[in-house]
DNA sequence: CGGACATACTATCTTGCTTAGTAGATCTAA
DNA sequence: TTAGATCTACTAAGCAAGATAGTATGTCCG
């Protein structure tokens, strides 16, 4: 299901960035300082990722307010694994990608992992 | 651009899973144990990955021979890349992917990430 | 209550993958 | 060398999902 296109990942890009719910009204005129977009496009997406289960809603007064369901980095997350269930050998996959991330990166990544290892039990 | 087709997936899988170049016949040989197809699909669809540049291919006869550019491990990892291009803070979408694996595999993530430090420059 | 604003529903367009046919090129066997 | 089988190149229709937006209807506030 993931992989979203373009409009719909500018969408989410907003939510996550601005911290705290967005109308539709105000994502327009996030968005409109790019490009034009006519209002119930903008209505349209967030309604389908309403749908999708990618944002919440609550009505304030008359107007839905949305709100992103996963962090950012919890989304992607979510993506990197449906890539990875696709792969024969995930350890492997990752090895590879690990070979492509700079010294500082992957060291970064290792102290970070291995804290977490050694405190799980 | 990645992220293929679920026909382009399966060509892949078949050409990563066989060791060794396959021409269009015995690709769709392999294809239509699943389900009927017409040669002419899978020529297409070959054609295709070749022009995305994700196979590369040789005359042999009067049929080419097409192999993958790079291993399903590589790919796997290339497009992870490309997943994280997306996101704010890498490591930190990083971690959670390894909140979501098992202790095993990320133990095995861990060893070969510290190797990996150990022996950068 | 009425106007402004929001939403729901619907519809068209575009894009990318799927599917496959036809015409023409090429190889091989007789 | 030629005929038949095989392969490719080109073309095109079908389909699904996202992009885009209009219309009708509902709702709140003054």
């Amino acid at each position: 299901m993931r992989q979203l296109g373009q409009l719909e990942a500018a969408v989410m890009q907003h939510l996550w960035s601005v911290r705290g719910p967005l109308s539709v009204r105000e994502m327009h005129e996030l968005l409109t300082e790019q490009r034009p977009l006519a209002y119930t496009t903008v209505m349209t997406v967030m309604d389908n990722l309403h749908s999708k289960g990618l944002v919440s809603r609550h009505k304030q007064g008359k107007a839905y307010l949305y709100t992103p369901v996963s962090s950012r980095d919890e989304h992607t997350a979510e993506v990197l694994q449906e890539v990875l269930a696709d792969s024969q050998d995930r350890t492997a996959a990752l090895m590879h990608l690990v070979g492509k991330m700079d010294p500082g990166e992957a060291a970064e990544l290792l102290s970070a992992l291995s804290e977490r290892v050694d405190e799980s039990p």
